[in-house]
DNA sequence: TTGTACGCGTTATCAA
DNA sequence: TTGATAACGCGTACAA
């Protein structure tokens, strides 16, 4: 591989003279940048990003902590969380808690590796805060954000959605189509998140003058098991005295758990049952009935990401002035499971994902 | 930061020293490793991967090049690379098609960035043939492969999924439960595994001894319309004269929307039709009803991945001796959509992601 | 405008 | 077993 200084001979210049060019085209005088040029390109030469990194102190590298590839959002934001970053030049690097709790606990006296070195760091849906809130601290001095409440831990700026918003624009929704009896089935992940969906579920009754007749809360063990909450929801609610007209539920797949359950046992939705979900994930617009649904707003959240690193790269790394929470808004987005004129079919605008 | 030189400085040996210790503990004498822990300890040291890089010419770190983070099955696949190189000390740097174009395509003469320098290259799923072999060139002395027949450039060993072994299990399947009539319906993106796929079909029936009725072939302008392509193909097969008793499709989503079909019009899933998807998608799994079809053996091409990388790196980055082609067969998923002894909703089991 | 000299943090070679 | 030194490829004062 050709350097530097391969370049400057060739092309009869020094080092320091191809750097300058390199930094600044137009810095040199017109024949010296065409022999330059030229001697770049007979030589196929690219500037080494190690070296450059070495000097420089920056790798236009970002570290992106996650577990959830596969999940939804997740996977939606590091999917525009990528795409952001390469728009600004810089690449991404992606680590699983695990291998973040490797590095952070890993006994200095054998190949205890450092993580590599980047720029910024991102974490996103970790479980582990005390390990986060240790790595933070090893990393103390690159700039750092971290998306989803989970994730949260303080003088780390974080990005979220309104929970409580989403769930109170559904239930209003459904209280405008006439809904009296609403209940609501959800996951517990997380106590903060639980009471600010419940909030936004009773705000929503409360203002509209509703009584509020039932709720389900199935704990925490089911993670990955959110169809069959809603299918074992349904069955406890049908068991009451009153039963709902419309169900709000705190995720898609629940939604398509109760879905499943109403198949099995002749309920019509949205004839005799309103559904409702909540991420706006692929499978609630493909299901049967389409799932009315809050979307997640990860363009937005991937955009406050890299705007919000960039801005503290610039500041030499401090997260001075910039607010320790921001929350972005959901878009309700109305389907056949509770809306009947809506088509009970896929729609062919409709472009799924795979 | 502190560096190695400080390291040596506070332990009252040489740089040397410390280095040495770095590579191997047991390879000083105890009292110098004692106090050089020591001296780690105190100073918080933790070396620099880019000056290692600089010397070492290794970057622990594979780039990993696609555009479908958010499809089953890459995000899967990407999922298990991740982990698998993870497992052996490498970091995956993750990079879009398009910016693999700017790089390729810089003009030396501006800030033509070369890509992250990396110790391998994985291409899945990309799209532009022609793109990925000029990269390829231009990386020549970096070990690459390729994931999934789309990404195949000829030099660059491929692992895929055998696609015709998957829809020969299929229709073996179909046979096995009865049914005479048995018609097609696929989407065409690419036509080698069109050919595959439709070779594996008309192998198990003609092998059976059975007549092929009907086949559906819907053009190819309609990627990421699956559903839709299920929902029409249903509509032009219930118009032929001789109607089918089982659909084999070549993707889940296909299966989903013929499956919308059969629910707009009566007919009952598998008591009238049977449809089998492909994939092993997450909706596959949560449809109503749950459908039949063939796993993508991710975790499998994944450790092919790493282990075809690591022989490749530790042989000075030749594919010597290694296949061009290796296939991977996949595991027929009986569900609902073709045994009416399989349940019509979701099991407790059932472990749905997210 | 161009060139010289040094340093970034590490590893490897060789000598002590 | 330990230490001095060169080298990896580049950027940047500073000097010319």
């Amino acid at each position: 591989m050709a350097a530097i200084k391969d370049v400057a001979r060739y092309a009869g210049y020094s080092v320091s003279a191809v750097s300058k060019y390199l930094k600044d085209p137009d810095s040199v005088r017109p024949d010296t940048r065409k022999k330059i040029e030229e001697a770049i390109r007979v030589l196929n030469y690219r500037p080494s990003m190690i070296a450059r990194a070495l000097r420089t102190k920056n790798t236009n590298t970002l570290l992106l902590v996650t577990d959830e590839i596969l999940t939804v959002p997740s996977n939606e934001v590091i999917y525009h969380i990528q795409r952001e970053a390469e728009k600004r030049g810089y690449a991404i690097l992606i680590m699983t808690q695990d291998n973040i709790r490797k590095i952070t606990h890993a006994q200095t006296s054998s190949l205890a590796m450092s993580a590599a070195t980047v720029d910024g760091i991102i974490y996103t849906w970790v479980t582990d805060k005390q390990l986060i809130r240790e790595h933070a601290n090893l990393m103390s001095s690159t700039p750092k954000v971290s998306v989803s409440r989970a994730a949260f831990i303080p003088g780390v700026p974080n990005a979220s959605r309104d929970e409580e918003d989403a769930i109170y624009q559904t239930t209003k929704h459904l209280i405008g189509l006439g809904h009296d009896r609403i209940a609501m089935i959800s996951n517990v992940e997380d106590d903060e998140l639980f009471n600010n969906r419940r909030y936004g579920f009773l705000r929503a009754m409360s203002e509209a003058g509703k009584r509020v007749y039932d709720d389900l809360r199935i704990n925490n063990t089911m993670k990955y098991r959110n169809v069959y909450i809603g299918y074992e929801g349904m069955r406890e609610i049908m068991d009451r005295s009153v039963r709902p007209t419309a169900i709000v539920t705190d995720n898609d797949f629940i939604a398509i758990g109760c879905c499943q359950y109403c198949h099995e046992h002749g309920i019509r939705i949205p004839e005799d049952l309103a559904v409702t979900g909540s991420l706006n994930t692929p499978p609630a617009e493909i299901a049967y009935p389409p799932v009315t649904t809050t979307s997640f707003p990860s363009p937005q959240i991937a955009e406050w990401v890299l705007e919000t690193l960039m801005t503290m790269i610039r500041s030499g790394g401090s997260a001075e002035g910039i607010p320790e929470n921001t929350c972005f808004p959901s878009e309700l987005i109305v389907r056949r499971s509770t809306d009947i004129t809506k088509p009970s079919f896929i729609v062919p605008e409709a472009r799924q994902i795979i």
